[in-house]
RNA sequence: GCGGCCGUAGCUCAGUGGUAGAGCGCUUGGUUGUGGUCCAAGAUGUCGUGGGUUCAAUCCCCAUCGGUCGCCCCA
């Protein structure tokens, strides 16, 4: 034992990281995401994990301060390096993308990308610092059919499906009918009374009523604004719902025709996995129609993935007017809280379907080949890596759950043999024919 | 940036003003070529860090760092 000190390791706040049979889960959960991705088209790119900081911020916005810098630990003054930041989202960093390879993309340019991103923000439950998310993204040039507004969400109700996890429902509005309304009801400041609106599931129809009292809405107006977000159908009942409220724009009126669109081309989803809510109105400041988010339909109410569309989304990088809807899967998150809840069932600690013991030193070139040959047959193989008993081999695969171990030859001329680690049977076999049974 | 709670073996935690324990895990053994159960033995901690009070502090006080939950904001 050597007296070196040692450097406790710790957690660090916001920085997940998880066992193999757990990352092994999420892992699988990448492959198919990926796969509903691609089957619909989309391509995938991967953009760097930093971009400059001036692209990064050239939206403006409140992510700003949350954005991490790069800087040497021994930087000098006037660092180049200094001029770059982690990206924290992958929306700006495909805007940038797109408008640097401009004329070499073909569009409309449809692509996923599933990467991390880092926000320095205070963790809490559900939320991290460095976490992955799953984005697919359209961009056209000057125009973009209403109908992507339609099937990116089902692109993302079905990459859910397909993971396997508890019923998820898409709630989806438009920020033009919200837009329209409060310009309607005569009110400047969208930002401050969207914001507190945005609160209502959190801080309850009360404490929504007394932030826009203290924002100085008036009561009569507050109390209308309070009455929209309120709007939830099943499908596009909403329509008439809003009419009611008799305010109109003509903001509005396309809001509404749009999102009737969006729903009625959704309504082959399974009952209650859409919802037009009018609460839904999101932070993120581009967004300029369709705006959703997913959750699950009991239990937590965060976010668990969500987007929408945006009219110009690369202005900043391009004198190219590029519309486009995307839309992200909040992985770190998804599989954040479905941990936290115990509801991850664990994959296998390692990949290995065959461990070859290992009988003794002398006959190491011959158990190697005999692994060797069952990985040419397609099999992930591990040979024990000493001649120890066989019983702290066998205890070895026990341990890491590998469902076969393979003994060949003790002796000279002896038959190879298998065992199922499960059943507990043994028997003979060769290594050019066997397979496993299923 | 702000507030609540917390910080003792690898993990989950108990505990006392006189320098520490359990369970799980880990290592070894229960002979000859076979695991999961069982039994036995064993290893492991500057009781987060710094300062203060005290004859004495892991326990009390202060600070600090870290974790966690919440606020702001957000996937």
């Amino acid at each position: 034992m050597s007296e070196q000190k040692i450097y406790k390791p710790k957690p660090i706040s916001g920085f997940p990281e998880w066992l193999p049979e757990y990352r092994a889960v999420e892992l699988e959960w990448m492959d198919k995401i990926r796969a509903v991705f691609e089957s619909y088209g989309f391509c995938n790119i991967e953009t760097p994990a930093v971009e400059e900081i001036d692209a990064l911020t050239a939206k403006g916005g409140e992510t700003e301060k949350e954005i991490y810098t790069l800087t040497r630990l021994h930087a000098e003054e006037g660092d180049k390096e200094a001029r770059l930041a982690l990206h924290f989202d992958l929306t700006v960093p495909m805007a940038r993308y797109v408008a640097q390879h401009f004329g070499a993309l073909s569009f409309p340019f449809k692509r996923y990308q599933m990467q991390k991103s880092w926000r320095g923000e205070r963790p809490q439950k559900g939320r991290y610092r460095e976490f992955y998310q799953c984005d697919i993204d359209v961009v056209n040039i000057d125009d973009l059919p209403l109908h992507f507004d339609a099937e990116l969400p089902a692109v993302l109700f079905e990459a859910y499906q397909k993971l396997g996890i508890p019923p998820v429902e898409l709630r989806i509005s438009n920020r033009k009918i919200i837009m329209g309304y409060l310009a309607g009801l005569g009110i400047n400041d969208p930002g401050v009374v969207t914001r507190t609106l945005d609160k209502l599931d959190k801080v309850g129809p009360d404490g929504v009523l007394k932030m826009l009292a203290a924002a100085g809405v008036s009561e009569t107006v507050a109390q209308k604004a309070l009455a929209f977000v309120n709007i939830k159908t099943a499908d596009s009942g909403f329509a008439e719902q809003v009419q009611s409220l008799g305010v109109s724009s003509e903001l509005l009126t396309q809001g509404v025709a749009e999102l009737k669109f969006v729903t009625d081309n959704l309504s082959h989803l399974p009952k209650g996995s859409i919802v037009a809510d009018l609460g839904i109105i999101r932070g993120l400041d581009y967004y300029t129609g369709t705006v959703l988010e997913a959750r699950f339909r009991e239990g937590d109410p965060l976010a668990i993935g969500g987007g929408g569309r945006y009219d110009d989304l690369a202005g900043s990088f391009i004198h190219q007017k590029l519309p486009g809807i995307g839309v992200s899967i909040g992985l770190t998150r998804l599989f954040g809280l479905l941990m936290d809840k115990g509801a991850i069932q664990p994959g296998s600690k390692s990949p290995t379907q065959l461990l070859v013991v290992l009988p003794e030193e002398a006959r190491r070139a011959e158990a190697s080949a005999t692994a060797q040959k069952l990985r040419t047959r397609g099999y992930n193989v591990e040979l024990y890596h000493s001649d120890t008993k066989i019983k702290k081999q066998l205890a070895y695969a026990e341990k890491k759950g590998i469902p076969y171990v393979w003994f060949p030859p003790f002796k000279d001329g002896q038959p190879h043999e298998v065992k199922n680690m499960k059943s507990g049977e043994q028997a003979q076999a060769d290594p050019a024919t066997w397979a496993e049974k299923k």
